[in-house]
DNA sequence: CCACGTACTTGATACATATCAACTTGTTTA
DNA sequence: TAAACAAGTTGATATGTATCAAGTACGTGG
């Protein structure tokens, strides 16, 4: 029922016939000018359709690094697990976004990366992906210009947790996904968070308390509905002056 | 006087013969297996020796991105400015480190760099970086793991941030600073800290007030002695045992 | 040498969020 | 259907750090 919401993205795993050519997601997974034959050959190195069901693990902290991988369908999170043994979340990836550069520097994952739900993605072999990119300048372009983007949107992270209550956390985090699903030409205003009170809290930083409270705040406050994992920005320029606020 | 303790990295300006084949800090900026032709040709595009004064700045957030920088000599910190104008830094930078790869996703920096004390840095111009990594592989693959080092930092420290207390940040910042020292052949246990109270508050999400009492309690429990700006550890183990601890 | 500003320290109080605890709701298992 | 469990909510209290305020030490320029 709420799945509904989700509907257009649901991938058929039978559907062998989809390539990065006419994948709906290729603007955002690999939004490079390549010339069609080009496309073809990234094409050819990828696997596509791997399938996750919630809860299952892509890879673990301490595997060998092989690939990256592009979401398809679902949500993932990836966690980061300290020394003393508690769990870090890193980052929710949703379709068309790419993941697994962690592994790069040392060989090694120092992240695990968990389906929030039943989720499928494209393996992209590490080796494959560094040789073509010497034949093809601008996809070795892209794939430094997938990792600084992750490292802004980390800085920008720290600056939030450093700077940012725990109201314009969450307003930050919801108007993430809202940007995201209306790149993929979803709603902006609708959506179903597909993490937990607990992920999003060990994320930004907060106890789920802090989190369900913070939500009936907002929602006291009219610019969201809340209904369990079902979200309606009513409201979103206050929500967006929420965000940016220091506090 | 306190100089003292850093003279052996003072850089001479004049002193025009360095290439990166003979820098003693080749082994931690660009500790790649190349040719000793091939160090050659990356030796070749690279600037040496900009020099900067305490409190300038190597370029500013949205200036065109055209190189990345490794620290010769001195002391840098980078900053990133949020919308609401506020600014949090990103970055401590010593010698041997690189920096400026903010400015590869959109080619504009993100960051604003400014040195904390009198240093120089090399300036690897990028277009050329690039070029030649089409051509060393090794090259290129060194400058992924640089990036893909970047963003593991950043992911221990959006867990830092999440997850620990004043003491353990401090701890962790300064054993840090303690473990990029000693890779220099520098001591691990007293060194000066080349920034502020205010800018270690700022990087760690804590007010000046705060940092002041956490290195007076640091203090008072004898791990630390702390002297203004230079630092002598004395217990190092309890340092590292704070650092871990969820508390 | 003194006045001034900057960096830092120390103390008292306020506040946001963690913690502890009880309860609700929905889901799975027996 | 009941029982057990997981996820989320709501309330009362505790706590770490921010904030406000006053002061000290140091370096600079007059």
């Amino acid at each position: 029922m709420h799945n509904q919401l989700n509907t257009q993205e649901k991938h058929c795993p039978h559907n062998k016939q989809v390539t990065c050519g006419n994948c709906r997601l290729n603007t955002i997974c690999m939004p490079v000018s390549l010339h069609i034959d080009d496309i073809e050959r990234l094409n050819n190195i990828i696997q596509r359709g791997k399938a996750l069901h919630k809860g299952e693990y892509l890879f673990r902290a301490n595997d060998a690094f092989t690939a990256v991988y592009a979401v398809r369908s679902g949500a993932i999170k990836s966690v980061l697990l300290s020394e003393n043994g508690d769990e870090q979340i890193t980052g929710f990836y949703l379709p068309g976004e790419v993941l697994g550069m962690d592994g790069l520097a040392t060989n090694v994952h120092t992240n695990s990366v968990i389906a929030l739900e039943t989720s499928s993605v494209c393996e992209i072999p590490f080796q494959e992906l560094e040789t073509l990119s010497v034949q093809l300048p601008s996809l070795q372009r892209h794939f430094l210009q997938l990792m600084s983007r992750e490292i802004s949107q980390e800085q920008k992270m720290i600056a939030l947790l450093n700077k940012n209550k725990a109201e314009s956390r969450i307003a930050s985090l919801l108007l993430s996904i809202s940007a995201r699903n209306s790149s993929r030409n979803l709603s902006a205003t609708s959506f179903i968070l597909p993490m937990s009170r607990s992920d999003l809290g060990n994320f930004l930083g907060l106890t789920i308390e802090t989190v369900s409270r913070t939500f009936a705040s907002l929602q006291q406050k009219k610019l969201l509905q809340v209904n369990k994992k079902e979200i309606i920005i009513s409201d979103i320029t206050a929500l967006q002056k929420l965000a940016k606020g220091a506090d």
